[in-house]
DNA sequence: CGCTTTTGACCCGCGC
DNA sequence: GCGCGGGTCAAAAGCG
């Protein structure tokens, strides 16, 4: 069963427990912004403003799936054809940290991971494992800073972190951005 | 016992 | 048509 959709997807809080060790350093973070149009391929990092970060309404996930992939076991099974139709956000966080386990409070399962050719360190894929919730992760260390490691998120979750951290320790970000879910105060779009 | 992780294999899309 | 690169799944093992 699904986790209760919360119709209040209002997670304002990402980084959650950040560990004393970690050094939770954003140092650049960039926006993906494709599912609607999607540019060519020339600007493969833009630098968006936190703004800029509301997406069109991208219901991806918990319409499609919810039901009808979870359990997809045959591998020839047409997975959405439609990359557009899943894939509607992407984000890539540059974050100056030893571990690149970072914990945005979501569960995170690895089912993945390989080697960039550019790159001697390997990508690692995660993937929430939450019910209905088929967001996907993808980290792997920056192939010029080692140091640094580059955190992209793909979709958008559709659940509650399973813990709630009420430590908003991130006031001069706008996590408003993140919750592109397409409610956020007003609920206009979607069913209008 | 359940769940997560790990490695390999497999598949897909694209390029040449 | 084949190769390359990348991405995902799957079975097994390990751990809490």
């Amino acid at each position: 069963m699904n986790y209760n959709e919360n119709p209040n997807p209002n997670w304002t809080h990402f980084p959650a427990n950040i560990d004393p060790l970690a050094e939770f350093e954003l140092s650049d973070y960039l926006a993906f912004d494709d599912g609607v149009d999607q540019f060519n391929s020339l600007s493969p990092q833009s630098l968006v403003s936190s703004e800029n970060f509301a997406a069109g309404g991208t219901r991806a996930a918990s319409s499609t799936e919810t039901g009808n992939m979870s359990g997809a076991t045959s591998r020839n099974t047409n997975m959405q054809k439609n990359k557009m139709d899943q894939v509607g956000h992407r984000v890539a966080f540059r974050t100056k940290s030893e571990l690149e386990v970072m914990d945005d409070g979501f569960k995170w399962r690895k089912y993945g991971k390989k080697s960039v050719k550019n790159s001697p360190n390997p990508r690692n894929y995660y993937k929430c494992s939450s019910g209905g919730c088929n967001v996907k992760k993808r980290v792997e260390r920056d192939r010029d800073d080692s140091s640094y490691v580059i955190t992209t998120y793909d979709g958008v979750h559709n659940h509650e972190s399973p813990s709630v951290v009420y430590y908003n320790k991130m006031p001069l970000m706008a996590p408003n951005a993140w919750n592109l879910q397409a409610s956020s105060h007003s609920h206009s779009s979607s069913s209008s």
